[in-house]
DNA sequence: CGGGCGGCCTGGAGGC
DNA sequence: TGCCTCCAGGCCGCCC
């Protein structure tokens, strides 16, 4: 397969953790944190998304970490008093283990004699919220979240049912947190690609084939990713340095390049204010959206 | 009511 | 070389 080879650190816009990488981050914590104690905490005092809550983290000094789950692209850390740190690696966060400190490392869990967790985002589009026992079922950035794209929750019912009826574009439809979580732009671009649906299709005109092609491609293009960032996780825990994991891209930041699949050249649009790279040729309207036209 | 888009933020690239 | 502008992205919230 005529595909390129992208060192994510190549492209500093790709490296913005998309679900593969939350899952990552996810399994190197699931290994390391539990039975680990806080012992002190230290912020850069910058706002993040949300302003940092210091006097709920400061509670959490002597608490303990017990367990490390994933929703969408959030990380749930979860404490032996019940509390939950939330945290979101928004376009350019990291959660590791190191001793050194770094530029924007912004809060930083001291763990007595071991290496510290480090919050470090240089945008600052992420997240680090405390949420008590009972705060985590009516916590508003959790409450709409659709379904999880490798779970087989997301099927081609699950996807009928959500393009019935509605003009939404199928690129800005897959992404939408509320339908399909953890579907960021590279992977929605990959994964309408690699179905051979064009982006602009009104949700409503993909017909039931084409329906379940798409639902085999987005799990097909996230499950690849992940085990490719499966491969790395020794670097999340090592230096902090890389880790990125690699990944395949098709279309993604590839606007005037030749098409790996036929003789096309792919090209950039924008949509809902989104770079959208798609192969004119292998990637056609489809024959009811153009009729309406 | 659903969809589009502004705003948050930094730093890399490209233009002058 | 240095400054200035543009652009990238997830996701909430506002607006039409």
């Amino acid at each position: 397969m005529p595909c390129i080879d992208v060192h994510i650190t190549d492209i500093y816009y790709a490296l913005m953790p998309e679900l593969p990488e939350v899952e990552t981050v996810c399994l190197a914590m699931k290994k390391t944190l539990p039975g680990k104690r806080i012992t002190s905490i230290s912020t850069s005092g910058k706002r993040l998304r949300e302003p940092i809550d210091e006097i709920r983290l400061n509670k959490l000094i002597n608490d303990k970490f017990i367990e490390v789950k994933r929703r969408a692209k959030y990380l749930f850390l979860h404490l032996a008093s019940g509390t939950t740190l939330l945290i979101h690696l928004g376009m350019s966060g990291n959660l590791l283990l190191r001793k050194s400190r770094e530029k924007h490392d912004h809060v930083i869990f001291h763990l007595g004699q071991e290496r510290p967790l480090v919050f470090n985002d240089p945008r600052r589009f992420g997240m680090v919220l405390v949420l008590e026992k009972n705060e985590i079922h009516t916590c508003s950035y959790l409450v709409n979240l659709g379904v999880e794209p490798l779970t087989p929750k997301l099927n081609k019912r699950y996807l009928m049912k959500k393009c019935h009826g509605t003009n939404t574009p199928i690129k800005n439809l897959i992404m939408n947190n509320k339908v399909i979580v953890g579907i960021g732009n590279i992977y929605a671009n990959e994964s309408l690609f690699q179905a051979k649906i064009h982006p602009k299709t009104p949700a409503r005109h993909l017909n039931p084939a084409e329906i379940t092609i798409l639902t085999r491609a987005i799990k097909n293009v996230l499950s690849k990713a992940v085990k490719k960032g499966g491969t790395t996780i020794n670097d999340y825990l090592g230096s902090g340095e890389g880790g990125r994991f690699q990944q395949k891209l098709s279309v993604y930041g590839r606007n005037g390049q030749a098409c790996g699949k036929c003789s096309g050249t792919i090209v950039n649009t924008r949509m809902a204010g989104r770079s959208t790279f798609y192969c004119p040729l292998c990637q056609r309207p489809n024959k009811s959206a153009s009729a309406e036209k």
